[in-house]
DNA sequence: GATGAATGAGTGTTCATTCAT
DNA sequence: CATGAATGAACACTCATTCAT
């Protein structure tokens, strides 16, 4: 088993334990928590981290400030408990990927970046709220660059297995160019989706764009064909 | 005179004009606002923009509140007048870039990429600021966006060239192509140079692998010869 | 029911609802609330509203500056809690007013006046307060405005009342009258209690030479008898 | 000589020599102060003096916040400056009053009235502002207080007239009524003029009111004859 | 578990006034 | 006389967190 593999075994958790405490374990409990958690996504999507506000949260939750406390310990960890729940979207955006022998490399590829870009889509203003807090927090920062590198480290396993097929241009360092190429795709979606920013195209474009870039930094022929 | 030099002069001013206000006229006023745009550069840099007090500036500055106040409206422009000070350096990093006749059109890329990530570098406490506030604040989101623009502009002409000279994938978008590898090359110097992440090898390193994937992105032959 | 009785149920509101929020339920906080009132209302009549601090207000209602944003929302809102708090004593001054068959005209009307310069004597400071803040801002321009209506409007409607029984002169207009008339008596009582002006003679002087006036210049024959 | 008319003589100053410093000599001096005046007369009326700002005045004036201190020691004394200007106007508000044998008494008390009314409707904004900072400012009340008397005792001097005369109700106190009816016109000219609240008729309406009341007050028989 | 009143440290900003040039 | 840069004290307001009920 290659090194490759084992880190893709070992997935870093997406959410920093430290900064969760137990699941409450009767009904309400985990009624009133889930309202909060709702609450606070709702809030801080809205206001963002910075400019929201406990009172608001609970407000929107219909409990008061204390019982807050009894699931959270401070505001942040309420962030945490948020981006958490988005984590499983995030992380397994569709069906399970993988190269099908009916499927060309390039589409394969494609199918791979439109799941990243159609889940961040999903999650954006979420997205933009982790590059918020990942800016001025190192914990979240983490959370982000963890987030990244599951996305990078799948497509480092797809480079090398290109790689090793003949497909791909062997001269690459596969970790860095998947980091590269994996971090221009979601910098593309960050100001697609998240800032909104006009003049990306349709979502397919960008897509298309995205892999067709990809396809060729990857020196794969455009034919399908293996490298000479 | 190209019509291409003449975007060259048109480069969108980074700082928000609404932003700043008059320089001063007299010699004091200059020497003072200088040691205050100083002051704040060095404190943004060590505490960020949020965590920064005032205070600290002008102790910093060696001069009263009221002082500060007389050269900015709000901590916020003062971190403008860091900012507009820093835009000349991440423009025009190095000596004029073109391409001459004796520089093959990887290296040229090439040099143009490292110029920008060693003025990335030069400026890297800067820039993560750049990011907290952005991150936050549309105003700086603007400073941000125009800045990425004027780097991408570059490349897209340098696209179109090459596409017109035969060397570039001619079924490629250029501005969003240029758009997009731009955001990779800023990203990556983003976590290597802002963050410090490790993982991104040496300076060289970076650039190369950068490079190489442009290169082959936009469909150069590594030969330098034209595309058949 | 006449018209004219009507109105008087239609007292407009001294305080604009706008001005406050909502009363504490519990009974703590309705202790805090009233304590930081009183405490309001005490700093506020020693060093006038503009040089008035806040934290001389939580001191001595013994509570904490957060303490005192849990009730209002500044200290503007806190002068009008304090106002609103004088507002019963100064419309009701005393017992039901009215023109009784065993007492003359004249001694109603004296009564009226006693009444509300009575009145203003109790609240003098806070009146003197109210001229200060009335002075710059319209929105406490409108309290004293309808206080200053309130009164007007209960002679107006003995005025009319004289007018129609034929004791006061027909000629005049009634609600001009009234307004200008109960301008003489409350600067009368700015001057003497709020300002503590001296020449104004005793209490007794000021209410039976006011009333004299105002006999007169509503044309009421001094024995008493219809006009002619 | 009556002890009356001594009063007249020694109508006290309207604005504090203390308040004061000395009128610059040279003719630039007397320009820029006079710039000065009028550029605090137009800030003044327009922001009022608390929320005026020395640079407004110096900017409207076109010189420097220094050259304000070569003819002022505060903000307040370009106030008692400006006030001071308006002082001759104020109290001498046309052409010589008094009771001319082709005039009847009621004719005189009309044009004395009128006079007051149309010199305050000159100076409104003017007055607001004394209001404003005689609200607050003992020195300011004290301008105020004169300016009122000199109105009051003018109209002192004619009531007596008229009870030696045999016009005027002789049981009134002349100084108590010349004041009250006195303070009478000036609130209704304040709240017409300054606050300009409506409901106050035309410009005669009220004058002729007044005069009415104030002529009925004083008992005078509406037939111009003397009291029997 | 739920409540919500109480806490209080922390800071950006204003502007009349001074004084060196 | 004129300039305008420098001064600095003063203060209302926020809001995450605690804890008695």
């Amino acid at each position: 088993m290659s090194k490759t593999e084992e880190q893709g075994e070992d997935l870093p958790a997406l959410v920093d334990p430290t900064l969760t405490r137990d699941l409450p374990s009767t009904p309400r409990g985990i009624r009133t928590r889930a309202s909060l958690v709702a609450a606070a996504r709702t809030v801080f999507e809205r206001d963002g981290f910075i400019d929201s506000r406990l009172t608001d949260i609970t407000k929107e939750a219909q409990c008061s400030t204390g019982t807050f406390y009894t699931y959270f310990d401070s505001k942040e960890e309420a962030l945490a408990a948020v981006l958490h729940e988005a984590q499983e979207d995030m992380l397994h955006p569709g069906p399970p990927q993988g190269h099908h022998k009916d499927r060309s490399v390039v589409e394969s590829l494609e199918a791979g970046n439109r799941a990243y870009v159609e889940a961040y889509k999903r999650n954006a203003k979420l997205m933009l709220l982790l590059e918020q807090v990942a800016a001025v927090d190192p914990k979240f920062r983490r959370l982000r660059l963890d987030r990244g590198r599951a996305f990078a480290q799948r497509n480092c396993r797809w480079i090398k297995k290109l790689q090793d097929e003949g497909f791909a241009d062997p001269s690459l360092d596969p970790v860095m160019s998947a980091s590269a190429l994996s971090l221009m795709v979601g910098r593309m979606a960050y100001f697609k989706y998240a800032l909104e920013e006009p003049d990306w195209g349709t979502d397919d474009l960008l897509v298309e764009t995205a892999t067709k870039l990809w396809v060729n930094a990857l020196g794969i022929p455009a034919d399908g064909s293996r490298r000479t």
